[in-house]
DNA sequence: GTGCCGCCTTGATCGAAATCAAGGCTTTGT
DNA sequence: ACAAAGCCTTGATTTCGATCAAGGCGGCAC
């Protein structure tokens, strides 16, 4: 059984991802058939950084890299609404009625399956209806916890709680080593954007907290944790 | 067929209250035996204000009142990251991952379907697991929509915002007289607290706006919307 | 190499909203 | 009627983060 269990992974890597994402895969709703028939119908393609996702990729399998999705004023204010880390799966459109784009941050790698695929299978077996439903109220949860950074927390607050949440987040499969130090994939204008700040207090802050002691910064991009517990404590929450 | 659409209403009004939802409803996608026994399984109850809403709501139609989604930091800030107004559906159970509470705002009368019966419904119907997953992603859009707001809109911007988002979203059924003059169900501190500010800018900036002509304000909780298209200016979007 | 450009840091100053403070109106209880 | 408590408004002052400004560093084209 558990070698059966291990024989379907191999067999289709790409969909079985999305099983050790933060939110939760769906490869382990589908029978061994349908997996089979997703794989042959998937496609792996790339994005380069800075390109939007097409409603082609409705349906994927992150391999690699971040994607932002971003919610953007009239005026040019932009406001990061969440993000994808690999091995995350995407399962929405986006400009349904509000105007929230998806964007990829690095180059990035996914797996796409075609929506009538998914929709049939969702028809055919409840249990993936579950895990979408179960996917979606995940992210309406960490929206709903990051509208209570936003509305309510301090500005070296924010920088705290965003630096765990990469933490807890960043590919582990493409960086195995630690969770505590990562190459964080964002400019300090997009660390702004996502905390509501602006770059030179994203970076005061970022300095505050290495002339402190909890984190060190190596090379810009490259971040180190002294201690999680550190910033535990900074977070407000 | 239109007839049995109308007695199919008539019947199990309490269900399908949601379906004039601004967040759809569900009993279009049952057939007339499934609204039968959804119904008669059905229980019908009040919330007192300032009551939190438990597990046995999960699955409920609000048939009146108001409803606010809150999450506190430890000490003692709050943020509500969202509202449901009457004839939303509640299609969720809090305190899930994350501590989000949800709390009666005004006196809250809802019908409540048990859990087990919606499940095994689901199951046996799929067009019932995506009207629950468009549900679900329709309130995930609107918290990103939000966020913009709290991370990037200033403080005008916010009540502006604000009170189109109520203006939009009061129960029509309740006070059908027009969308443009409402009682607001929400003290300022719960105003303040859903826009991120205190309850003195909010009070500042409701002033601001009467006194430049946008809105009238009487009795302090009653509001009237002189020019929605004025408002619509000011909310930075 | 040199110059340019993008990204980041740090300092000085400014301003929007928070905080502190006082008082008014309405409701509730005695 | 009066007192007390909530809720709201308005004014004075403070503060946190924004804005303005200058310069550093690294990569890239030439």
């Amino acid at each position: 059984m558990a070698v059966k269990q291990d024989a379907k992974h191999a067999d289709v890597p790409p969909i079985c991802r999305s099983c050790k994402a933060r939110r939760g895969g769906l490869c382990g709703a589908l029978n061994t058939s349908q997996l089979a028939e997703l794989a042959k119908a998937s496609s792996r393609h790339e994005v380069l950084a800075g390109t939007e996702l097409s409603d082609d990729e409705t349906y994927s399998t992150l391999l690699s890299g971040v994607v932002k999705l971003t919610r953007n004023l009239s005026d040019g204010r932009q406001q990061i609404v969440g993000f994808h880390f690999a091995p995350d799966f995407l399962g929405r459109q986006f400009e349904a009625k509000w105007p929230i784009k998806a964007e990829a941050l690095t180059k990035v790698a996914l797996c796409s399956f075609p929506s009538t695929i998914i929709e049939r299978m969702t028809n055919d077996t409840p249990e993936l209806g579950h895990r979408l439903l179960e996917h979606a109220l995940n992210e309406l949860d960490e929206a709903r916890d990051w509208m209570a950074a936003l509305g309510r927390k301090t500005a070296s607050e924010k920088i705290a709680s965003f630096l765990l949440m990469v933490a807890r987040n960043i590919d582990r499969a493409n960086h195995p080593a630690s969770s505590t130090s990562f190459d964080l994939p964002l400019t300090r204008a997009d660390i702004a954007d996502f905390l509501g700040l602006t770059i030179e207090t994203v970076s005061r802050e970022l300095s505050r907290l290495r002339s402190d002691g909890a984190i060190q910064i190596v090379n810009k991009r490259h971040i180190s944790l002294a201690s999680t517990s550190e910033l535990e404590e900074r977070c407000g929450d």
